[in-house]
DNA sequence: AGTATCGTCGTTTTT
DNA sequence: CGACGATACT
């Protein structure tokens, strides 16, 4: 068994003690991934079936790769049947297999937090609150830690000492407007990130049959970043193993960094309470960083008071010390942190994906932005606003919501009158209204405009109903059409991509070229046995309908499109960057205020989970760490003046290197970049393309290639009757092929495709669209 | 009903 | 600074 053969004596005993409870306490870099992925290729290798696994990662990007590893042991035809997934996606998926259990339809719409926060706002007006008071921000964070801590609507209500809170903040009526949300969620069949943990512990608590098979499903289970779960993750975990404690958890309580999402890190310290028997297993070689790295963070952490007792260490070289720069403003900062980029790129010949730029708010990167731009560095920003988060991109989700499931009340406020058809704010009121203050839904009162009693102009009802119209034609077709048929068909009959065409403002080029790619995005679900989010789909056609492709839309997150793939120094926050290394990190914004924040200094466990956020930055990073912060700073709006934060001086002085000032800095580097004929460092490598422009276009694509499908005319596909065996064929998006072999019959019929640069692929011929090139 | 303009308010961090 | 909502006007 070769793969024993490369773990070290600590995380080999860890991969071999499957049974019982198991606590593995990963310092940062100490070989985490590879401990959990053996572990669970161990298991199947033992004998363990791996249909009875549950793996919980912290991305799916994550799941993604630990099964791909996985599969490389194993085989595919062994991992692809383990669970692994996030707390969230692995829910939703059971709580949508349970759903009649609860009274929610399965193809429940999951709120994100715009919709939250949206519906909110709509209580708090119906109800006549003063919104100043009721912000709906902390209203909404006010329900989300109730709800992770398992207490209901009804709970909330019921409890003095909540209710005493809640009147001595000013704020008496959190109470209803908890059960008003709860309310209409539950009308519109919708759930919000936090419900599919907690509706999972209702599930669990009121159907002891439903938590008993999943007992007995899943034997064994590991969950990863244990240090960031909460009491609702806490409980599902304890009863799901309640039956054969045959549980593992991997964490690290110094890289704590969610208790502002509930995360418990009591979770892990009391792990050993909750199970007597447990073995710990701790792993403290460090193989990813340098010693002063590893020491320095160290020296750090060691200012927290509570944690779990260990020493971690390496044996790699000592290294260059970390190096801090002082500067006189933000855009200062930006340019320092390029130029030292650029020095690395040609002296070292560094590609430019070793780099990565770290802090602590997303509002950050504009200055580390521009200065990159301006240097012609390519970089990309991971974070802040995702694709699916876009205006034009979740105008037409709502549709595709609404084909789905017509009650999901957000997406239905959000096209009722997008594109303009009539249905101004003044009927929208009213139809919300009179559902707000009845049973019914929202798509139930637009159904039946008389039965609700509106006051509406018969001009109005008329557009009210072809709206209701056209979406219960969206509604009927969702279950038989493929999932491209369906929503090329939304995007157009809608009005949506007319409205995007006619602006022809950058901008709006952009939002354009964005709906194709989604579209683009879709017709590679309909066309692909697996699609590259990982997600696995069963053989054949028959499930690629917008429903499937939708369910999972709104767990997704920029973490989980690949990091690392492209040549572009990375930009992103601390709390993204978890789980990530690079050989050179910057952690830029070290100033009192901002890191740590101005909102934890004043409480011991705050500051601490600061710290740990720092440590988390420092270990990123593999050969140099480079920390700067800036005497001025543009924050919203206004120029303020900074101090160095206290975070730096925490660290041993014998790990730093000098300080250096900005005005000798900026000379020498200036000297680097401009001498020698390297202006233009990044031309050196190959992938170095400048940034694109800032504008529209800077935020996160996808990780598919922009394609033009959906316009493109030079591509004529040939009738899929005619494809045969041993032809060489074109696809718009895979290029040039040779057909390999059909299997299936009918509407199921396949072909095997090897593609030049794609490699193999199965497409459905029914959708596959291809130019055969030769006979 | 739809649009233009002005005032407000806020920022950690994310599934 | 920038997003969003309220207000006033067409």
């Amino acid at each position: 068994m070769s793969y024993l053969d490369e773990l070290n004596p600590e995380q080999r005993k860890a991969v071999e003690h499957i049974k019982g409870p198991v606590m593995v306490i990963a310092g940062a870099g100490s070989g985490k991934t590879r401990v959990l992925t053996y572990r669970i290729a161990h298991m199947i290798r033992s004998g363990v079936d791996s249909f009875s696994i549950l793996s919980l990662t912290f991305t799916n990007k994550a799941a993604k790769e630990m099964k791909e590893r996985i599969s490389k042991i194993v085989g595919p035809s062994e991992s692809r049947n383990i669970w692994m997934g996030t707390f969230h996606s692995v829910f939703a998926r059971i709580l949508r297999s349970e759903a009649q259990l609860l009274g929610y339809p399965s193809n429940f719409t999951i709120y994100d937090t715009d919709d939250s926060k949206s519906l909110i706002k709509r209580i708090i007006k119906e109800k006549n609150l003063d919104d100043k008071i009721y912000k709906p921000n902390i209203v909404l964070n006010r329900i989300s830690s109730a709800k992770n801590n398992l207490i209901s609507a009804a709970n909330y209500k019921n409890n003095p000492t909540i209710h005493k809170e809640d009147v001595q903040s000013k704020k008496p009526e959190l109470a209803y407007i908890y059960e008003q949300y709860e309310k209409r969620c539950f009308k519109a069949g919708a759930m919000d990130f936090d419900d599919l943990l907690f509706k999972t512990n209702v599930l669990f608590r009121d159907h002891p049959q439903a938590l008993l098979n999943y007992q007995n499903k899943f034997k064994y289970i590991l969950v990863d970043e244990y240090q960031d779960t909460n009491y609702s993750q806490y409980l599902i975990l304890k009863k799901l193993a309640a039956r054969f404690e045959n549980i593992c958890v991997v964490g690290d309580d110094a890289q704590s960094i969610y208790s502002f999402r509930g995360a418990n890190i009591q979770n892990i310290l009391n792990f050993k309470k909750e199970y007597p028997d447990v073995r710990t297993f701790k792993l403290e070689q460090n193989y990813r960083s340098t010693q002063n790295i590893v020491n320095a963070a160290n020296s750090l952490i060691r200012k927290n008071q509570e944690q779990i007792k260990k020493n971690v260490w390496t044996s790699n070289d000592s290294g260059e010390k970390i190096r801090i720069i002082k500067t006189l403003s933000d855009n200062e900062e930006g340019y320092e942190v390029a130029s030292d980029i650029i020095y690395r790129l040609n002296e070292e010949k560094r590609p430019n994906s070793d780099f990565a730029v770290l802090y602590r708010t997303n509002s950050q990167s504009r200055s580390i932005e521009e200065a990159l731009r301006k240097r012609d560095i390519a970089y990309r920003i991971y974070g802040g606003l995702s694709f699916y988060q876009r205006k034009e991109i979740k105008d037409l989700l709502a549709y595709y919501r609404l084909a789905i499931n017509p009650k999901d009340e957000e997406a239905l406020k959000r096209v009722i009158n997008y594109p303009k058809r009539g249905i101004g704010n003044t009927t929208l009121d009213k139809i919300l209204l009179a559902a707000g203050q009845s049973d019914k839904s929202v798509w139930d009162v637009i159904g039946d405009l008389n039965g609700s009693g509106l006051k509406l102009s018969s001009a109005v009802q008329n557009k009210i109903f072809s709206f209701h119209d056209m979406i219960s034609t969206y509604n009927q077709m969702v279950d038989s059409t493929n999932a491209y048929e369906l929503a090329s068909r939304i995007a157009s009959s809608s009005g949506v991509l007319k409205e995007l065409y006619a602006d022809k403002t950058v901008e709006g080029v952009s939002r354009y070229e964005n709906i194709q790619e989604l579209l683009s995005a879709i017709k590679e679900f309909s066309e692909n046995d697996v699609i590259e989010e990982g997600v696995d789909l069963p053989e054949g056609g028959e499930d690629r309908t917008l429903s499937n492709y939708m369910k999972d839309i709104a767990l997704l997150t920029d973490a989980d499109k690949d990091k690392k793939d492209t040549n572009v120094v990375s930009l992103m926050t601390i709390h993204a960057s978890k789980g990530l290394e690079f050989p050179y990190v910057y952690v830029v914004g070290m100033e009192e205020n901002l890191f740590p924040s101005q909102l934890s200094v004043n409480s011991r466990t705050e500051l601490e989970e600061e710290r740990r956020l720092f440590y988390v930055a420092i270990t990123r990073a593999e050969i140099k760490a480079t920390l700067s912060w800036a005497n001025t700073r543009y924050r919203w709006g206004n120029l303020t003046y900074c101090e160095q934060s206290r975070f730096i001086e925490e660290i041993d002085a014998e790990f730093l290197e000098e300080p250096v000032s900005s005005k000798k800095e900026s000379t020498a580097s200036e000297g680097f970049s401009f001498s020698g004929g390297l202006s233009n460092p990044s031309s050196r490598f190959e992938s170095s393309t400048p940034a694109k422009k800032p504008a529209a276009r800077k935020i996160n694509k996808p990780t598919f290639k922009p394609s033009k499908l959906v316009t493109d005319a030079d591509f004529k596909p040939d009738d899929s009757n005619l494809i045969a065996a041993g032809q060489t064929v074109m696809h718009q998006r895979f290029g040039k092929g040779n057909v390999e072999e059909l299997t299936g019959v009918g509407e199921n019929k396949k072909a095997l495709i090897n593609f030049q640069n794609a490699g193999q692929k199965q497409l459905l011929l029914r959708f596959a669209k291809l130019q055969i090139l030769e006979n």
